[in-house]
RNA sequence: UCCGCCUUAGCUCAGUUUGGUAGAGCAGCUGACUGUUAAUCAGCGGGUCGCUGGUUCGAGCCCAGCAGGCGGAGCCA
């Protein structure tokens, strides 16, 4: 596992300012080339808007010949000729490829320039070329190039030009954005995200913005992570001590004393929530159509490279549906997404296949050209049982898909994606609506290959006595408003829960779910 | 949480079998050369061998514990 920093790209973010009336362009200059150190003034000089002057490297490659242009970025690597300039490769994340700005020796700081390394900031002003060289249509003939910023050891520089393992890379978080592979993801998971947006807001979706701390520890989805000031709060805790301990000394709460959550912020137990599905589900028997889109903790003790413990969960309900329908919107919306990558991000694509997975361009046009393959848990417990593989875990009806199991629907059987129905009711969660046969319910699951498990979901109990039948009177008490909802107008819905990381990976051929998210959450680590 | 593997230079690794205080490639630096583009060639600098303890005259190497990383499983998205 390894990549090519060499060509290291970061996204910026172009929070463009409005130049103030007063400010001339002669000011402006003045002000960027007069000083070393960036001063606040500085800085504001250099965040402007595209159409204001400053351009992408993305624009510049574009562009006509002859343009003047303004570019700012990291530099990648220099390459002195005694010729008398140097390459100067710089990529600012807005694009997979690199701009190369050649520099003249009879530019007033050549000396600086040419010790100029990988990881060195700079904004070049210059004229658009055609270039004579091989491997660029386009370079930049540079005017001025002012060192913006230094790398102070070029030798402990953590991104070398060279190839780092993903494993190294995760450590250098803060930097491994500016290598190609990361900065590739990041303009990919980003087309994904607002993909998503686009998908539902064009099918009439509306998103709804579930809460993220919730008191509902029943959400049924593993561990949660607690919420408490609690503890952290050590002087809030020592104000309240003497009251509460009474005469009794430290320590224990006697029994006049509430119980200790009632001295929590929210007067109760709290948590981070593991889906926003229940919550949604209200909005979704109001306005028909709805989702969710944001992150989701889980404090499963996972340690692989599928699961993270804070991840991005997309949720989409919708009312008036069964479990059928719901299946033909995983499938509409994977493609949908999938066709947008492939047509916005040919040369980040291009990428992934030469250095990270030969086949995934290859995969997505399969998946967005073919019908995926659909069949009943049962059916699926046949064709493995017929298979002829010996898997460590039995095949038995009854008993849950092991992920050896998964990975022959998806991989040798369908040889893509598989959507499995109708799974045994005593595996599955409370919610989701028993089948007539007595003994399955409306569950899905859409298998890949590589990633398993993209998409979970289901077609939810409308049923109020089959909902009660399948909820403890704990979890009544508790969910009383989710009860409601079957007293008030119920309707036959369904949704499903698909993690934007392992989306991400699918996309990208990566294979760790921790190079899918900028900084990953797992058991131990939650660095940077 | 369970099973297995791994941790030596800035990075990737060899060195562990047969204990005797360390090597290569890349990166970096210096120089040569060149419209170069993973440039090429020559030279140079660079290491408390994950941590703690043990065995031994002597430990990168053997033993134990711990920490971290990776792969797989479970949980799931």
């Amino acid at each position: 596992m390894s990549c090519w920093p060499r060509r290291a790209t970061t996204r910026s973010a172009w929070l463009g300012r409005r130049r103030t009336p007063g400010h001339s362009e002669a000011k402006r200059r003045g002000r960027l080339w007069g000083a070393t150190g960036a001063s606040c003034s500085d800085v504001s000089r250099w965040f402007t808007l595209p159409a204001m002057g400053r351009h992408s490297v993305r624009s510049v490659l574009q562009g006509t010949s002859g343009t003047e242009v303004e570019v700012s970025g990291w530099v990648k690597s220099r390459r002195t000729s005694r010729g008398g300039f140097s390459f100067i490769a710089i990529n600012d994340g807005s694009c997979f490829a690199d701009l190369q700005v050649v520099a003249d020796q009879a530019l007033p700081n050549y000396d600086e320039i040419v010790e100029l390394g990988a990881g060195c900031a700079v904004v070049v002003t210059g004229t658009v070329a055609e270039s004579p060289g091989k491997g660029q249509d386009r370079e930049v003939q540079a005017g001025e190039v002012h060192v913006v910023g230094h790398v102070e050891d070029p030798e402990t520089y953590p991104i070398a030009k060279k190839r780092h393992t993903f494993e190294y890379l995760r450590t250098v978080a803060h930097l491994r954005p500016r290598t190609n592979t990361f900065g590739a993801i990041a303009r990919v998971r980003n087309t994904i995200a607002q993909a998503v947006h686009r998908y539902f807001d064009a099918n009439g979706f509306v998103w709804v913005n579930t809460p993220i701390i919730t008191a509902s520890d029943c959400e049924g989805a593993g561990e949660l992570f607690r919420v408490t000031t609690l503890g952290t709060n050590h002087a809030a805790q020592d104000q309240e001590a003497p009251s509460a301990a009474g005469g009794a000394g430290a320590g224990g709460s006697r029994g006049g004393s509430p119980p200790l959550e009632q001295k929590d912020f929210f007067g109760r137990d709290t948590f981070l929530t593991v889906s926003g599905q229940l919550n949604v589900e209200p909005y979704c028997l109001s306005m028909s159509k709805v989702y969710t889109f944001g992150p989701t903790f889980r404090a499963e003790n996972s340690n692989t490279s599928r699961h993270l413990a804070e991840f991005w969960m997309i949720e989409p309900e919708i009312a008036f549906a069964d479990l059928g329908d719901l299946a033909d919107l995983a499938e509409d919306f994977l493609k949908s997404i999938f066709s947008e990558i492939l047509r916005r991000h040919p040369d980040d694509m291009a990428f992934f296949r030469d250095r990270i997975d030969p086949s995934v361009i290859e995969r997505l046009a399969n998946v967005i050209e073919s019908e995926f393959v659909r069949l009943e848990y049962g059916e699926a417990v046949d064709i493995l049982a017929a298979s002829g593989e010996t898997f460590d875990f039995p095949v038995e009806w009854g008993r849950d898909l092991q992920s050896e199991h998964e990975r022959y629907l998806t991989e040798q059987h369908a040889r893509g994606p598989v959507v499995v129905v109708n799974y045994p009711k005593d595996i599955k969660a409370f919610y989701m609506r028993a089948n007539d046969d007595g003994r399955t319910v409306a569950a899905m699951d859409v298998l890949v290959p590589g990633v398993g498990e993209i998409i979970g979901g289901s077609q939810r109990e409308e049923r109020l006595d089959a909902l009660d039948g399948r909820m403890t009177d704990a979890v009544k008490e508790e969910l009383w408003w989710y009860r409601d909802l079957r007293r008030y107008g119920s309707v036959p819905h369904a949704g499903f829960g698909l993690g934007l990381e392992r989306l991400v990976l699918y996309v990208t051929g990566m294979e760790n779910i921790r190079d899918a998210i900028p900084y990953p959450r797992v058991p131990n680590n939650a660095s940077f």
